[in-house]
DNA sequence: ATGACGGTGTGGCACCGA
C-alpha cells in the first residue's frame, strides 16, 4: 500500500497537476493540504473518475483545507484536533479500509508559526500540544497510525540547507523541534529516516530566487508511522517531479510504501 | 534592511505563506 502527501497550495489552481501525478502515481491513499477551498468547491467527481471514489474533506475558504482521498473505503472521520478549539481547518483523522489492512491516518497542515515570540507562534505550539494530546488517544487505540502532512517543522539540521544561518529561526527552533521529537515519543518513527537518503533532501522550496534549482530547501513534510508498522515500510521517497512543473505548488509530494503485511518470521 | 514569488480576495493593493 502507498500513501501520499502534498501541499497543493490551492487544490484550484493545481488539480490539473494533482491528476496528473496521481495517473503517474498509483498511490492508494493522497493526503492533501492548503486545499483553500470549501467543500462544496472540492472536485470530487474528477477523483472519483481517476479512481478515487472515497474522500474526506474538511475544506476552508482562502487558508488551510485538508483532504485524505482514497482507492479503499474511509470510516470514522475526525475533523480537527479533539479537544482543542480552532477556527482553521487543519487535520483529518480517518479510519483505512483497504483489503487486509486497516489503518489509522491522520493528515495535518501544521501552523506555520511566522516567527518564534509572535502570537501566530504561540498558537503553533498550543496547537502542537493539541496535536499530541489527540495523537496519544490515536495511538492508544488498537489500529497502526501513520500521521503525515506539512508539519512545518525540521527535525533536525539534515532537514535544511543552512543550519547556520537559520539557527532557531521559524521552522529550526529548539521548542518546534522538541515537539516533533515529543510525537516520536508517542512511538512514531520518521518513515524518511528509516532509509539511507540522498543529502540535501528537501520537501519545499521557496518561489523566489530560483530556491528549487538551487536546492535551497527544507524537509518540513513528514511521514511519520506507528512502530507496529516499523517493518513493513518498504520506501519513503520525496518526489521532485511535479515542482518542475509550470505553475508547480512549493512543496513536494513525499511517498511512503507498506508492505501487505508484516514479514514472517521464517 | 528589504524583497524576492505565488495564491486569494478585493479592488488597483494587502495579507499570508515558509
Amino acid at each position: 500500500m502507498k500513501i501520499a502527501t502534498w501541499n497543493v497550495n490551492s487544490l484550484s489552481i493545481r488539480l490539473p497537476q494533482v491528476l496528473d501525478w496521481l495517473a503517474n502515481n498509483r498511490v492508494d491513499v493522497l493526503c492533501l493540504q492548503e486545499l483553500k477551498l470549501t467543500d462544496d468547491k472540492f472536485p470530487l467527481q474528477a477523483l472519483e473518475q481517476a479512481g478515487y471514489g472515497h474522500c474526506a474533506v474538511f475544506g476552508q475558504k482562502t487558508y488551510n483545507g485538508v483532504a485524505v482521498i482514497s482507492r479503499h473505503p474511509l470510516s470514522h472521520v475526525l475533523r480537527n484536533i479533539q479537544g482543542l478549539t480552532d477556527e482553521q481547518a487543519r487535520l483529518l483523522t480517518v479510519t483505512v479500509h483497504a483489503p487486509g489492512a486497516e489503518l489509522r491516518l491522520v493528515n495535518g497542515y501544521f501552523v506555520n508559526g511566522q516567527e518564534p515570540g509572535s502570537e501566530k507562534f504561540a498558537y503553533k505550539m498550543h496547537w502542537l500540544q493539541g496535536l499530541h494530546q489527540h495523537l496519544a488517544t490515536e495511538v492508544a487505540q488498537t489500529l497502526p497510525l501513520v500521521l503525515v502532512g506539512d508539519f512545518n517543522i525540521t527535525a533536525d539540521d539534515r532537514d535544511t540547507h543552512d543550519p547556520q544561518g537559520l539557527k532557531e529561526t521559524i521552522h529550526h527552533t529548539t521548542e518546534e523541534r522538541e515537539a516533533f521529537a515529543g510525537l516520536l515519543a508517542l512511538g512514531l518513527v520518521d518513515a524518511f529516516r528509516l532509509f539511507e537518503q540522498p543529502e540535501k533532501s528537501y520537501s519545499w522550496w521557496d518561489y523566489r530566487e530560483m530556491a528549487f534549482r538551487r536546492n535551497k530547501g527544507l524537509r518540513i513534510d513528514h511521514i511519520l508511522v506507528s512502530q507496529s508498522l516499523r517493518e513493513q515500510v518498504i520506501a519513503c521517497t520525496i518526489d521532485r517531479q511535479p515542482r518542475k512543473n509550470e505553475r508547480p505548488s512549493d512543496h513536494a509530494p513525499v511517498i511512503v510504501e507498506l508492505a501487505d503485511r508484516a514479514p514472517s518470521s521464517a
